[in-house]
DNA sequence: TGCAGACCTTGCAGTCCGTGCAATCGTTGC
DNA sequence: GCAACGATTGCACGGACTGCAAGGTCTGCA
């Protein structure tokens, strides 16, 4: 049986999405100006006060809902075996981080059409997020013995995560797997551009 | 002698560099919650509506004067030899984005502690900027030869890019010059992580 | 059935950011 | 001294977002 707060949570995330939908529709089909909080209340039935208690800005409702949080995100990488070669840590974080999304993949159809038509979107929520956790991952791996210097440690941070955003970009693009792709920047990092 | 419209653009420059200093001093001082458009105009003496003609939003006065504007960043791509190697053309970039920076290293030390201390400030026009630039030198890329598939275009940009960051932000914290971390950098990509 | 507590929704009032418009003021060139 | 141009400002407005308090709805329990 479903509990009471299983249930309560259950209809909080089908209503979220709804809202979301309702968004993300008159974004498309009117363009963002006309998507006021006002609007986008008025189709999801509920009241403009009532938005902010789904969402914490108009614009974490018209972007998708991230696969993790910033910190579990950490937690991958610190778990991994202390002798395991660094890169080989990060890469199965980046695996894991593209498995995350792919469920998630269909629905984001939308979501990518609209960034593609405004880039300032998704901007303040996801450049916050990231530079979060791109600052954490290096804090880890600094520490990573076969690691050479400062800047080593920022390049495989920022090589094996942008292999993972671009993987997911260009399979939104193309439709090859994003774990193929994925595992082609690997090799492509590993022998040197 | 100065010519009258190059004397006005220079006090426009001086007068919106005060205006930024008095915003970056007061958020530095009283938290950036106390930077409001009101306190930022008080401070500098003119009026909150004065404050727009100089700032298109309050996050690009507590932000550095950028550099380089996207459009002349990619020009320096395209205007590159079309038969030198691609990562030669892109390190060649890499290499003016630092030196561009260099001049204005020291003017960014309080803009760095203010994002230490707030991330989400510069996230919004940075990411932008980011992603239109990121995308723009992607699209140069892509048909240049020796490119073998999308994956290695966007690992190419995307390596280039952020070791140019990591050099920059890796020179403010440990002072050593960001010209050397960069050739550093750029010797680990060619030699693989 | 009825009541108490938890949670949800909403209206209201208020703050702050940002913009278009039009009046005013100062500077420049003639 | 006057006409043209740019800079500054006040005013009025729209839109995002928040705290608070009043109601409404649901759930468990007697």
């Amino acid at each position: 049986m479903e509990s009471p707060q299983q249930r309560r949570d259950r209809r909080r995330a089908e209503k979220q999405q709804a809202i979301r939908r309702a968004a993300v529709r008159i974004a498309l089909d009117q363009g963002v100006e006309a998507a006021t909080v006002e609007a986008i209340s008025a189709a999801a039935d509920i009241s403009p006060r009532t938005f902010f208690n789904y969402f914490a800005s108009k614009e974490e409702a018209l972007s998708p809902d991230p696969p993790w949080r910033p910190e579990e995100f950490v937690g991958l990488l610190t778990g991994r075996p202390g002798d395991e070669p660094v890169f080989e840590s990060l890469k199965a974080v980046a695996r894991e981080f593209v498995v995350r999304i792919r469920p998630a993949m269909e629905d984001l159809e939308p979501f990518v059409e609209l960034r593609r038509r405004h880039p300032e979107l998704a901007a303040k929520a996801r450049a916050v997020d990231e530079t979060k956790v791109l600052e954490s991952l290096l804090g880890a791996v600094r520490s990573r013995p076969g690691v050479t210097g400062p800047m080593h440690a920022r390049l495989l941070v920022i090589a094996t995560f942008g292999a993972a955003i671009s993987a997911v970009q260009e399979s939104v693009l193309s439709g090859e797997p994003a774990e193929e792709l994925l595992e082609e920047a690997f090799t492509l990092l590993e022998r040197g551009l």
